[in-house]
DNA sequence: GTGCTTGCAAATCGTTTGCAATAGC
DNA sequence: GCTATTGCAAACGATTTGCAAGCAC
């Protein structure tokens, strides 16, 4: 199971907690929040605390396993996919849209910052998806 | 001055509270927290609250007259620079950087995220500024 | 004097901390 | 048994809210 894998690959130790969260963000690419997690996970993990959750989050996100965004104003969300990519945030929904980044951006950017040590890569957008614009004008 | 003129050219009815926020803003390029902010502008204005400059700030971002940045973690920063451009967090010495964005990629991205109406942009990194790199090797 | 702005105190909410109970080797 | 992990309750800190007082036209 690449759960399991992707925790040992980053040093940390599995744990009944620590997998659960990590397959929820594996199988849920919706940028979840410490609060959706808890709520999705605590059906079947009753003992699970939210303090689990946070320190869970935390030990990935500090570990490389996982990426913590800023995109919403107050509270953080979480990310499975730790390449490079950019995130749209639709202001009506709520809802972070992945988007890929071309490559040579990326790159590019990183040079200009040379001699600088570069560890996380934020890029985003916030407005109002296709949809909600639909919904909108009718 | 040109600080009055930013307020009215985004609809802002100016005060002496909102004169030395947006002054402030205008004159410290340094990304400055609600706390600074406050802080700096209390000895001048002694009966100045945080609420007024949490009410302030608010109002320049939702105007359009200043950029809120949630490069920290926890707490907002602001930016009297709205021109689309990157920024650069030292987690060591906590400063944030402006950097220029070669103007195509903007483009090109707003083209690939078409049809959706995009209101706000941010690019950034987080690491340790070249200044800290090298203390931190002596 | 009417409506907007200010400022205080209290409330809110995401997150962290201290610490005791528990689990895993 | 020892060490790391978990989970509860309390603390914390940034931000918001309710509301009364003040200001401006």
């Amino acid at each position: 199971m690449e759960v399991q894998k992707r925790l040992l690959e980053y040093g940390i130790k599995p744990s009944v907690q620590r997998l659960a969260v990590m397959d929820y963000l594996m199988k849920h690419r919706t940028h979840p929040t410490v609060d959706e997690i808890y709520k999705a996970l605590y059906p079947t993990i009753p003992t699970l605390s939210k303090t689990t959750v946070y320190n869970t989050l935390k030990l990935l996100y500090e570990s490389g396993a996982a990426q913590m965004l800023n995109i919403y104003e107050k509270k953080s969300c979480f990310d499975a996919d730790i390449t490079p990519h950019g995130h749209f945030l639709c202001k009506m929904c709520g809802k972070v849209f992945d988007f890929d980044l071309p490559n040579e951006d990326y790159q590019k950017h990183i040079k200009e910052l040379s001699s600088s040590q570069i560890d996380e890569f934020h890029y985003y957008f916030k407005g109002i998806c296709k949809k909600c614009l639909a919904k909108k004008t009718k």
